[in-house]
DNA sequence: TGAAATATGTCAATATGGCTGACGTAAAAG
DNA sequence: CTTTTACGTCAGCCATATTGACATATTTCA
């Protein structure tokens, strides 16, 4: 019935000899992707229930992240285009979950802030998200949160890390505390 | 110029009392975004030289790893809907990527396979993610790997890891080598 | 002051990757 | 011989992203 399922070949170079090419780490790849797609799976159940996808979730996470955000940062932290940050920006602010206020110093900015609405879905997004982190680490020794964070800030491509350390930080990274 | 750059405020809780509810890890949810955004851009750059999208590098992955693999399984790994597969699957299939050949006990089954430039291409791309963990482990301590594997494993839902477990090692996780 | 740069908004067209529902067909299983 | 299974396909819809072009207000600078 299974002959299909068979054993995973890939323990076995396929093709001509290419001398000993370091074998691909499948199970980093694999992992990754799955771990991923459970982490924001928990997400988006939740946004359903709000009309919203995941789109609007970064907006969200981030604004309420970092109050006051400009427009040009915003999408320079979500590496989107403008047109497409604002069909899902107009969606949150028209449903209350986004305002923008104009800058006091610049009145050509709009500042982002959540509402008090906006701050709490964001806030019970990154609650279910955390969740899922402290199920995960409790599963694990003691202290395995350093080792989590220092291994996904050294995924990250080392040119951009100081941008992310600073946002996830406000600071550059100082190593696991 | 730059007001909108305040220090990040989620350390004081905003809004009324509400006990002492534990902090969201801003810094892990953060943090996995970013490295997941990477760990996938490397591969869409690639990707893109064939007029391919993720769907098909999932595609192409999964079928290169289970040499056999049938349409059923394959929806059920990917999650997706049969239509949903089948535009990206013919496209592979028309590009001469994979190839599909009925199965010899049952011949409603088209069983999946890559064919040699598919497999080449799988390779690349899965060498590509690899050389990103080699460097990320690289600058972790040694035996950071086992760790890493925990971690991901740690964060999948604890009801589809089985499943997981067999799909990446053909077998249920024995624990870090 | 007047020209240029900046921050943002908007219209239009397009691509990709998903979805649901309905219907068809060949082969296997009872 | 009927039902179930494995798969394909048509049609329409939605969400998220893209590029390009153009508009508008405001700030900056020569």
């Amino acid at each position: 019935m299974d002959q299909a399922l068979q054993a995973h070949p890939q323990s076995r170079m396929p093709g001509p000899p290419e001398a000993d090419a370091p074998a691909p780490m499948f199970d980093l790849i694999e992992l990754f992707f799955f771990a991923y797609r459970d982490f924001v799976g928990d997400a988006d159940r939740l946004l359903e229930d709000f009309g919203f996808g995941r789109a609007h979730h970064r907006v969200l996470h981030f604004v309420n992240r970092q109050p006051g955000l400009m427009i040009a940062e915003l999408l320079d932290i979500l590496g989107i285009t403008k047109q497409s940050l604002n069909r899902v920006l107009k969606e949150l602010l028209d449903t209350g979950y986004v305002e923008a206020r104009p800058g006091v110093t610049d009145r050509r900015q709009r500042l982002l802030f959540t509402t008090s609405k906006g701050r709490r879905l964001a806030m019970d997004l990154s609650d279910l998200q955390s969740r899922r982190f402290e199920r995960a680490l409790g599963e694990l020794p003691q202290g395995a949160k350093g080792p989590a964070i220092d291994f996904l800030l050294a995924m990250i491509d080392p040119a951009q890390r100081d941008k992310v350390a600073s946002l996830v930080w406000g600071q550059p990274y100082e190593g696991a505390k």
